[in-house]
DNA sequence: TCGGTTTTGGAAGATATTGATTGAATCTGG
DNA sequence: CCAGATTCAATCAATATCTTCCAAAACCGA
């Protein structure tokens, strides 16, 4: 059986069950353990499937940066990861600028302790720290935009044209050689003033983002500093980074 | 069985029953007690669980950070009252400012339905609409007042400095005859700039708040147009505003 | 067919997960 | 409040899985 077969294969029967077996599915695919490792993890660097130990499970769809889902504790984990990798890197005191969109969502969430500062247009992520005496979350103007529930607008650009922070945690819907890029020109619009305000630019990206190309053009590399990324990330597109001389962090 | 596997069957196994027992997990998903020890803790951790002595409970789902606005019950009856009679003054094509504090917030709750652009400064406010394609939403920027989630500070007054609305939704701490105050200085200096922004000002108080004045003067009752109270407010006080020539409105 | 490329299977060493064991902590019924 | 029972956290050895590497096999264009 030649290596499409096997994908689709694989894929049906993730249709069938929800968690494969690595073991099993050697035997019923008549090939070795390694080939049905390496299989996996092409399919899991595609997105079509997650890795686990000892075999794959099922992926909900909806990976992308718009799609919000406040309590989502089944999937989140590689998110997860990513929030407290790059939660390490703010320390007491700093002033953080972070953007909407659901992984760094999860950076907000591991920041609860620290005595920082936050400049917001997500309106989950303002909602993390509504309650908290030790961050002091500033937020900018905006209309709300639906389902996201981020801020953008002139007044939310205006807004951050006026501030400094040392670091700005960012994500993105798609990263290439060229830069990154994301799905809407109001957020690509405030993204720019958000990076533009910081000494620092951090990006937070799961592996599905990189290879992947939105619609609108936010920045180029030039402008990222630190990428913050899952270990399922093609090892080509980390060296494309370094190369560039910015510094890669794979969360694990 | 791998690990994300059983993490899954725990996690719906919760969803039948509140309580689960260590032993039994480990004898239905056929792993030994270390095992879901292990997997239970991992669970609690990312807060899918809480744990108990000798197993595991399913956590309540807080909704939202901000209970003491969205969850409080002082008055409640009474304010979703007026919040119903203070939407229904509210017509298609507005342009709305709404206030924060609890008794506009549920001005909020029944303005689902309309065609209306929402200004506002409060963070539960712009979470009811956030997912709303009818209702436009505008916030202002500023520095999040913690537990009542509002937006204050000199981001918020030049915000509603730039904008103006067909009405303002208003609350306050206190009211009697020299006009109406409020707990804070921030807070105040933000709802005049509301009131001054709109060309009909509405004030929802119930009826705790007649006759009582609170720290900072927010505005003489010349501003407002209109007051939506509670049946329970003293005929003196109704009879006092009328006499200011502000209609009143008594919500039952 | 030939030479070069890609895919495959397997082995060795590194990692991760598991199950059992221990003394310590916690609970429960009197 | 105590004593016995249960449950816990920490540790360790055994096992399973992963990564990396290499050589053999399959494939492919000329």
């Amino acid at each position: 059986m030649k290596a499409p077969e096997r994908f689709r294969r694989i894929q049906d029967l993730l249709g069938q069950h929800e968690f494969l077996d690595l073991a099993t599915l050697a035997r019923d695919l008549k090939a070795s353990e390694s080939t049905i490792r390496r299989d996996l993890d092409q399919l899991a660097a595609k997105g079509a499937l997650k890795r686990t130990h000892g075999g794959a499970m099922a992926v909900e769809h909806k990976t992308d940066e718009l799609n919000f889902v406040v309590r989502d504790t089944r999937q989140a984990d590689e998110k997860d990861l990513i929030g407290r990798a790059t939660a390490a890197l703010v320390e007491n005191g700093m002033s953080v600028i972070i953007d909407g969109g659901t992984t760094t969502y999860h950076v907000a969430k591991h920041l609860g302790g620290k005595r920082i500062q936050v400049i917001t247009n997500s309106l989950p992520v303002a909602n993390q720290f509504s309650n908290s005496s030790m961050v002091e979350t500033i937020m900018c103007g905006g209309f709300i935009f639906p389902r996201i529930g981020v801020l953008l607008g002139p007044l939310a650009e205006e807004s951050f044209s006026k501030l400094h922070a040392d670091v700005a945690i960012m994500s993105a819907g798609g990263i290439t050689s060229e830069g990154i890029t994301n799905s809407n020109n109001l957020i690509v619009a405030v993204q720019q003033k958000m990076m533009a305000a910081a000494s620092r630019v951090i990006l937070c990206l799961d592996h599905t983002k990189f290879g992947r190309h939105a619609l609108s053009f936010a920045a180029p590399l030039e402008k990222i500093h630190t990428v913050i990324t899952d270990k399922a990330t093609p090892r080509d597109q980390i060296a494309m980074l370094q190369k560039q001389r910015i510094e890669v962090i794979v969360a694990r």
